[in-house]
DNA sequence: CAGACGTGGTC
DNA sequence: TGACCAAGTCT
């Protein structure tokens, strides 16, 4: 391959075409990570409306460092692994406190910081301050090896580092910026999986892949994980003051700190959902809940697993203060649930519960 | 290393 | 409809 002609149309073509996104406005550290974190495993479709609120609520380094972290889960409700926004809470106070609030500028300091791996390091150095390190994401990776006609499986966690070495070798250094983004750009516009759209590339040309015509074949990845199923039975629970009962998830593990109505796993001895959680509650908390009708039931798959959840209505009363303590649980009303951060199948369940509300009242 | 860790879009 | 995917990191 021609190193510098390569170069050339790669960046020449990021230049003109590049898609006007919020987060390339300018270069300042702060708003680069925040991007390149929220980007991690999420269409840039999707962040765009979470990153424009995020620079609202914390528009500096110093503003997110210093603010509550239910505020900074509740601006990232819906967004997916949730564990991404308190590393990032908790490296920026790192910045804060140990840096003056300067993101570093060095691979050693900032691949220190939490929830900043090879990608993010380079990406950042990259970016915002200009150095040649290599930013290998799976756009990336898909370029690369069809590029050079590399059929190493991306799946595994070592070839990585194939292609960061191939982008050492390949990058232009003064230019480091336009060349990282150009792969990731051109792997989600042009070079996509499946089909890549070959006549529109810029550097075909240098393209083993497709002086081959096997450009449909890469890259190769081999993974197929299976979900499996976990019965659930959850329940909207509300009191004579009309105040609904949420808890909160412990901080560690799916969906860490973030609030929910109470829900128990099924176990296929137990007969019915319902019943279940019946048990369940009164074992918990000490008090037998009135169940009433079947509200809704919602399939929510994860990447992992698959919540089959049965959810009813129901009542309750005098749960001791030191079991809702011990629980992380609480009384809230109506008009204050939506201040919390519910995963997504949570607020199904009360969009569901405001509807049903919404319902009969309309019926008398 | 393999698995945990979310969600919404696509073919 | 059910994979498979999308700018990864942590354990």
């Amino acid at each position: 391959m021609n190193i510098p002609l390569f170069r050339q149309d790669l960046i020449s073509w990021f230049e003109k075409e590049q898609r006007d996104l919020p987060w390339r406005k300018d270069k300042n550290p702060y708003k680069v990570w925040v991007s390149e974190i929220m980007l991690q495993q999420t269409r840039v479709d999707t962040v765009i409306p979470f990153f424009n609120r995020f620079m609202e609520w914390f528009p500096t380094l110093e503003e997110l460092a210093e603010a509550d972290e239910e505020k900074v889960l509740k601006a990232w409700e819906g967004l997916g692994y949730y564990s991404r926004v308190r590393n990032l809470q908790s490296a920026v106070r790192e910045v804060a406190a140990e840096y003056n609030g300067v993101v570093p500028d060095t691979l050693e300091a900032i691949s220190k910081l939490k929830g900043v791996g090879p990608y993010t390091a380079g990406a950042i150095l990259s970016i915002a301050y200009g150095k040649p390190e290599p930013a290998v994401d799976g756009n990336v990776m898909r370029v690369l090896s069809r590029i050079l006609l590399i059929e190493e499986d991306i799946a595994k966690p070592r070839t990585r580092k194939t292609f960061e070495e191939a982008v050492r070798r390949l990058i232009d250094e003064t230019h480091t910026s336009s060349f990282n983004q150009a792969l990731m750009e051109l792997g989600a516009m042009i070079c996509t999986p499946g089909t890549p759209a070959c006549l529109l590339c810029p550097v075909r040309e240098h393209c083993e892949a497709f002086a081959e015509g096997v450009q449909s074949r890469l890259p190769v990845k081999n993974q197929q994980k299976k979900t499996r199923d976990v019965p659930i039975a959850a329940a909207v629970i509300s009191n004579s003051r009309n105040e609904i009962l949420i808890r909160k998830r412990p901080s560690k593990g799916l969906l860490a700190n973030l609030w929910e109505f109470p829900n128990y796993e099924v176990h296929a001895s137990v007969a019915t959902k319902r019943e279940s959680f019946r048990q369940q509650f009164q074992e918990q908390l000490q008090v037998i809940p009135q169940l009433g009708e079947h509200l809704i039931s919602i399939d929510h798959t994860f990447s992992h697993l698959v919540w089959k959840m049965e959810v009813f209505l129901g009542k309750a009363e005098e749960v001791s203060e030191n079991i809702m303590n011990s629980h992380q649980m609480k009384w809230v009303a109506e008009s204050e649930v939506e201040g919390y951060a519910f995963p997504v199948s949570h607020q199904k369940i009360w969009k569901a519960y405001q509807l049903l509300k919404s319902q009969s009242t309309n019926q008398r």
